[in-house]
Formats: structure tokens, C-alpha cells, sequence
DNA sequence: CTGTTAGCGCTTTCAC
DNA sequence: GTGAAAGCGCTAACAG
């Protein structure tokens, strides 16, 4: 266990650096040398000090991925999407969560920079904006998906949450809903806005005044939507459609609809965004906002590797994903 | 971005050993001088090079994590609790997908070991038992979860499988079901053989003869429970009650019996095992056994690094938790 | 208290 | 073709 090249060197009668060369494909071995180098190699069952190789080039081979939840199905299929096509071109990758939480995101950037990650994948928190003087000081690419810091020139890949929002809200005017609602998230979040934006275009082509539309301005976890969903029932908003800026959000208030006795999409009619993988299972078949979440992971990673690899151009790289709505029974 | 000991022992002109000393908070160091190379580390933005330092220790404080699949709600759960205590504990995780199969798992665990993880969690496939031979060469501790070799002396947080098998099907029994089908995965997965002697020693105590079970071994994707159980309604044949090995297993089933205007529980019951997040939320709520799937991914993470830590005895570690009943509507 | 020397495992000049 | 020497950034002896 753990042979080092001079191990081998040792035994074939060679210097390390013969070794380094014979095992590293270089020219300027002679093919016996080299055969010798391989099989001593072989049976010493050595294997290469990848710490020793990152200290001199001073590359890891290994990517950062911070998410918000690993344990919320969008995320563990984006988290999928960049694992397999890490791997694939030879890179690992480490994994946190932020929690959807200024302080975890800033200590998990601070510990992927300390572990000489190559670069970084995220989904920033963007509750405050301090991770941005962090990544300016972090010197190594790094590429944004869902949310993007909208004034920096960075690279990012999205779906187009404008048009994924405005296919949801024509489809709620389409089925006669005129008092809406977008269960919305913390404002300071790119997502939230543009999908914001994509439901008010849509209102507006139907001619509709933005007083149909009512926004209410909620945190992202199932419980959330519940809970915000149950209080407009409670308090008794006209309320007959509803869009929610993400399916676990949508699941929350499809559970607060159903408790109070109300029908889906009879009464109130709700749309999903996301598309995860228990959407078509769920007491009321979730009609929604189909993301194509595995190639948003592989794209980025994809991305970032390119970059790393040197094969992009120097401009900031912007792929904006198409999103599809996903008719089901909920409206 | 990159300033090194050296830079900080020129600016303070001091040698790189004072340096290291000062900011390792190493006795032997005058307080005047710590303070100034601290101050001067501060003003140069330095951050330690790890992969230097590991190169010496031998340590990377990093983990590797293998689980069969991240998208399982099942095991996003127990990332979570494997990330979360491995970052309070100084580690990061490596996270590979082995998609259930026998030759990712194997170049995981080779990259894992090139990587210089200090320990590897995992789930081994257990198709074959090849992982083994792999593991025998891994020189560093590994600890497994939710399956196990049974043979060897290993580390290893399982729940108690019998005992929740047991009580699923002690309640289809309760219910008067007298036609029982185990939907369950290749027997080669010591988790699946062991739900197994749970459910026949449920049907033992309440002198149910075996003929009253049917096996039906099948893959552990969604569709492998939809396609199966969809087989049996086709074949006619007299099924009353279900335990699938999964609650992934259940929801195909769900579908498959719900396709063929069947009603559960009235016309064939079904509970599930794990109680994902959705198992409340399906089309008919999954009656299922509940497994501490954040504490799995906790508790084996600490042992690891118990271990690594040398807070261990020298004797495998076995923890069994304690799986729980869920009911529901589904049985 | 502080500096010098050596070395972790490997690659990279640059002679020979 | 091959070897000797130097160095990646850091720590661990050991002297002084």
C-alpha cells in the first residue's frame, strides 16, 4: 500500500524522473525502460499521489457544487446531471449546501477555496449580496445556474423563467381564472423576479389589470407555501388560481387547499414550476413547469470544465434553457 | 490571490518556519512576532495551501460519500446528514452515484482512493461482490449504511430491517390480508433478504403457511414496481396486500393498481419503507415503515470520523436504529 | 525564541 | 534516452 515512484524506481534501477516519464506516455523513453517502468508499476500496485500532482500544476480536478438543498428533488437531479458529467471528464466533485442561507453559502465558498477546488458551480442564496465580494476574490471560474447575479458579467445557465411563467399564467386565464396569486419567493432572488415579470407579461396581453394579480412574498420550503396558502383561505381571498414559484411550494398549498375542504382545480386551479419527479404522483397530479433539470446540471458543468479546459471563448457564457408546461389535473 | 508562508516570512522578516509556527499557534513563538505575521497574513489575504499540508499529513479531511442513487428522496436525506456533520466536523464530501451498478460503484471507489479521501461511507450495490476485493486494497476505514457485506468485520449503520418488515407485514395481516405479495429487490442486497425474514416471521407467528407470500423479485427503479405489479393484476393473480421493498417501489405500484381501477386499500393494500417526504402526499397517502434517514447519514458520518480521530475501539461498529410504523391510508 | 536543513511525491528544466 | 538538481507550499527535526 502506497508505493511512490521511487519505489519503483528503486527496483527497475532507473531515476524517479525515467519513472514519471515512462508512466506519464512522455517521449524519450526507450520502449524496454518503459515496459520495465509499467510492470514493476503494476505489480507494486502503485497508484499516483494526486496531492503531489495538484501541488506542482496546481490543479485538483475537482469541482465545487453548491446547492441550496441537495434533498429537494430539482436540486438532487441538477446535482446528478453535474455528477455524472464531472466524472465523465475525469473530475469529482464536492458537494455542500447553503440551506438557502447567507452565512453557510459564504463559509462553503470559503472551504471549496481552501480545498483548491478548480471551480465552482452555485446556486447562489441571494438573500444578501455579500457572496459577490467572496467570488470576486476567488480566482477561478465559476458558473452560476437558476439564479444569477444580474449585473456581473458571469458566466450562468437558467431556464427561461419568463417564459415558463407566462405559459403557466395564460394557461390559469385560459381556464377563466382572473383572481390570481403568485406564492412567490424572497424578492431579492433573479428567479423570483423574472418569473414575476413572465406572470405580469402574460396578464398584461390578456388585458388584465394588475390588480387581478396578487403577490405574496413567502420562503421556499413546502411548509411555506402551506402556510401562507392556508392564511389567504383563512382570511378569504378571492382567491381561484394560483401560480407557485416552485412545486414544493405548490405542494404546500395544494395540502392547505385540500384541508379546507376546497376542490382542485374546481375552486382554485394551481400551477406548479419545476416539474419534479413526484409532480405526476401527488394527490392532485400537479400541473406545471417542466425545467430540464438534469441538462441544467450537465450544461453547467459542462460549461465550467470547458472553461477550465480553456476551450471558451472569453465573453461570458448565458444558456437560457427552454422550459414547457406540463398540462396534469391541477389546472 | 495566492500569497504563500514565504511571501509573509519576506514581508516580516522572520524565516518560513516562524511563520508556520505563528499561524499554526505553535508554543515557541515570541507573541511580537505571531502578531506580525498574523497581521501581515491578514493584509496579503493568505490562505493555507491544504493540498501541501496533506501532502505531509496524509490527511485530506475529506470524505467520500457513495450512495446508489442522490435522486432517492431516501438517500438525499442521508447526504444531508452526511454533509452537515461532516462539515461541522472540518470534512468535506466527495459525493459519487453508483447507479446501482456493479462498475460505477468500482471506479468510484478507485477515483475515491486516487483522491486520498480519508474514509469512505457508502452503500455497496451488491450485485455482485466484487466492491470487496476493491475495499481489502482501500487501507483506510469505511463505513456502510442501509447495506452491509455479512460476512466480514465491518463498520456499518443499518436500521433494523427485520423488525420493520415485521410490522409491515403484521399489519397487512391485521387487516385481513391473506394474499401477500413482497415486491422486492435482487437478493444479493443483504437489506432486501433481511425485510424478507421479517415479513416470513410475521406470517410464522400468525401461523400463516408460506404459500400465503408471493416474492417477486424486481429491479429498484419506479418503473420496476409499476411493470411488476402491473404483471401481476394482468396474470389474475389473487392479491390482497402488498409490502414493496421501498416506498419508490410502492409509488409504481400505486400507479400500476390505481391504472387498473382498483382501489387501495380496499382492493389490495399497500405499505411502502423508507417515508420519503412525498409518502404523505401521493394519490392515495402511503402507509410505509419509517426509517431516521437524516440520522443514518448523521451517525454514520460521526463513526467515520470517530474513527479517523482514533475515538474508537478497535472492534466493528454496528448501529442499528429503530424503524417505526407510519400509518396512513394505504393499509 | 528563531533559523537551517531536509523532505512529503511528483514534475520540470537542463546537462550528459 | 537518461539522470541530477531544483522546486511546488508546507512542516518537522534539530541547532543555535
Amino acid at each position: 500500500v502506497g508505493a511512490t515512484i521511487k519505489d519503483i524506481a528503486r527496483a527497475a534501477k532507473v531515476s524517479t524522473n525515467t519513472v514519471s516519464r515512462a508512466l506519464n506516455n512522455k517521449p524519450d523513453v526507450s520502449p524496454k525502460t518503459r515496459e520495465k517502468v509499467l510492470e514493476i508499476a503494476r505489480k507494486l500496485n502503485y497508484s499516483p499521489n494526486y496531492l503531489a500532482k495538484s501541488l506542482i500544476s496546481g490543479q485538483t480536478r475537482t469541482v465545487g457544487a453548491i446547492v441550496t438543498d441537495n434533498t429537494n428533488p430539482f436540486y438532487a437531479r441538477i446535482i446528478k446531471g453535474i455528477e455524472d458529467t464531472a466524472r465523465a471528464r475525469g473530475y469529482v466533485m464536492i458537494l455542500c449546501n447553503s440551506n438557502e442561507n447567507n452565512a453557510d453559502e459564504l463559509e462553503a465558498i470559503q472551504v471549496l477555496q481552501e480545498k483548491r477546488v478548480d471551480g465552482i458551480l452555485m446556486t447562489p442564496v441571494q438573500r444578501d449580496m455579500r457572496y459577490l465580494d467572496l467570488l470576486r476574490r476567488f480566482d477561478k471560474p465559476i458558473v452560476f445556474f437558476n439564479r444569477h447575479p444580474d449585473d456581473a458579467a458571469v458566466d450562468y445557465v437558467i431556464n427561461d423563467n419568463q417564459l415558463g411563467a407566462r405559459l403557466a399564467t395564460e394557461r390559469l386565464i385560459a381556464i377563466g381564472r382572473r383572481n390570481l396569486v403568485y406564492l412567490s419567493g424572497p424578492e431579492t432572488i433573479s428567479s423570483v423576479r423574472e418569473r414575476l415579470e413572465g406572470c405580469r407579461a402574460a396578464m398584461r396581453t390578456a388585458g388584465l389589470s394588475s390588480d387581478s394579480l396578487r403577490v405574496e412574498p413567502t420562503d421556499l420550503m413546502m411548509e411555506d407555501g402551506h402556510r401562507v396558502m392556508r392564511r389567504l383561505i383563512d382570511a378569504a381571498s378571492p382567491v381561484d388560481g394560483v401560480l407557485a414559484y416552485s412545486d414544493l411550494l405548490a405542494v404546500g398549498a395544494m395540502r392547505a387547499i385540500l384541508e379546507a375542504g376546497m376542490r382542485i382545480p374546481a375552486d382554485v386551479a394551481l400551477v406548479g414550476y419545476d416539474d419534479i419527479e413526484f409532480a405526476p404522483m401527488l394527490e392532485v397530479p400537479l400541473t406545471t413547469v417542466r425545467q430540464p433539470r438534469y441538462r441544467i446540471g450537465e450544461q453547467a458543468a459542462n460549461l465550467l470544465i470547458d472553461r477550465l479546459e480553456g476551450s471558451r471563448p472569453e465573453e461570458p457564457v448565458r444558456i437560457v434553457l427552454k422550459p414547457e408546461l406540463v398540462l396534469r389535473s391541477s389546472a
